[in-house]
DNA sequence: CTCATTATGTAGTAAATTTACAAATATTCA
DNA sequence: TGAATATTTGTAAATTTACTACATAATGAG
């Protein structure tokens, strides 16, 4: 009963293990998973090159009990806005195409992330920052900007946030911290050497250290609680995309864990805060 | 062509109209229409109580080609009309529940922005990015942070590139702008006011102005280039997540937009770009 | 009550899918 | 390298599934 939620990524990533032409058909049915839905096995084996109990093999392969079955597990992935597999971008891509590779490879990686979340270390971090008396939180370079995005929102819960992008600043305030003072480590590698630095240093005091990193990292190493995110960055872009969003993604969660701790009454205070804005903008006309 | 939503809901209504034997077809579809999905002709004309033919008259009144085709438009609707659909989280949720709702709201979000990108605006900034001489993100609040992520990104492109979360500089240097200058405004609202006037001051000069926020709003009227981005935010929630995830993946096309831009032979500059920062890592083990 | 109309089912046909098996291809080990 | 073995792939028959044409039953109008 395990329905696959992302068919074609699966197809994908299992190409390569195939033989030939079980290969052939994957191809086919990535190249216009629509029309593969609504294809007869006959048609399907003409469009791969290979013969119908090829197809069939194909299907059992990935779980289906046969074609039809088979077909109606990709129509269900399809439905589910479901047709995002990851594709590079490549230097042949026009402004019709990029653009939506890009927001395909975001959606794919928020829901590769969804799949596999840890929920249990989520459970615990938002524990923690719900009793903290201090929260900081720390990033370098693009994790830089998640931090500074956490503590706009953090700051919302009555619990004084801070944010360094400096290596140095880090140092000193993980040296100079005590008990109820939390640190927020946030890294897609887990190993740029000025942060996990500053987390041995925040070790060895009475604060409580929790990070957004890959698990097994230095910097998970130093943690109370780390939070895993798997996330393939696509290293030949040279850009780092999809991982923050992800761990963006998990800040709102760790966000609104807090808040609904916090119970409804808390609801007002998050009221104000939002009411306070109101005269910084001009009126909808 | 066009494929029902919510097909349940089109034969729930549809039910009075019925004769009886498709009556009592839409009933036993109605109960269990996972089932009906995986069925044959045979066991839901059993299940029903009718004649296989009359299950097939069903679906042809219904739209389809045939028995295959409803079923598979059954699977489909049945599929996207369950996920991804934008849920607010409540306080009866727990770890169980919320992580994945606000997961769901991210994709949502993303899938809606990817469907009506404005590709032509998009493709309008790629061009004048790319001819900038020097580059100012301005944001506020949260969108302070995805400045922050724009500069992390576009540095990489050789050209000088300042973000200033402070009104006061941001009105200076709009102030002291000129030609080949580029003020990129990011703002959820467009109507925040100091952002706004940063943009009104910048507008007197030789400077060029994109702006990523809301269409017709007053930073858009003072924009050569709008970016619009549709996100209807939760304001329930009195968090803003989505529409900074938008953001950012826009940021993330018009970077790369400007890559290909540059051409092939960018590459081994931005791999050198990457390859500075390997001294600052710890190696893997 | 009869005729016309609509609704439903039966049986046969066509199509699609699956299975069993044989041929072809690749792999192993002497 | 070359025979033996395992794996892959295709062919053809069997089986299941869906559809069509037609016949019968039910319904309703005059």
């Amino acid at each position: 009963m395990t329905s696959e939620p992302n068919l074609l990524a699966v197809i994908q990533r299992q190409l390569n293990e195939l033989n030939k032409s079980e290969a052939k058909v994957a191809q086919a049915i990535l190249k216009a998973p629509e029309e593969a839905t609504r294809s007869s096995i006959a048609s399907l084996a003409a469009a791969a090159g290979v013969s119908e109990p090829s197809v069939n093999r194909f299907c059992k392969r990935f779980g289906a009990t046969g074609f039809p079955d088979f077909k109606l597990q990709l129509a269900t992935s399809l439905a589910s806005g479901v047709r995002y597999v990851s594709r590079a971008v490549e230097f042949s891509d026009d402004i019709n195409t990029f653009p939506t590779k890009l927001f395909d490879n975001a959606i794919n990686a928020l829901m590769t992330a969804k799949e596999e979340l840890p929920l249990k270390a989520i459970a615990r971090a938002v524990d923690q920052i719900a009793q903290a008396r201090r929260v900081y939180f720390f990033g370098l370079g693009t994790s830089a900007a998640v931090a500074r995005d956490a503590e706009h929102k953090f700051f919302r819960f009555n619990v004084p946030v801070f944010t360094h992008e400096d290596p140095l600043m880090q140092r000193m305030l993980a040296a100079s911290a005590g008990v109820g003072d939390l640190f927020f480590f946030i890294s897609h590698t887990g190993r740029t050497k000025v942060l996990v630095e500053a987390a041995e240093i925040a070790r060895q005091t009475e604060a409580t250290i929790v990070s957004l990193t890959a698990e097994g990292s230095p910097l998970a190493d130093q943690s109370h609680c780390c939070i895993n995110v798997k996330v393939e960055e696509d290293t030949e872009q040279y850009l780092p995309m999809t991982s923050r969003l992800v761990q963006l993604v998990i800040l709102d969660v760790l966000a609104a864990g807090v808040t609904l701790r916090r119970g409804e009454g808390f609801t007002p205070h998050l009221a104000r805060i939002k009411d306070s804005l109101k005269d910084t903008r001009f009126q909808t006309s």
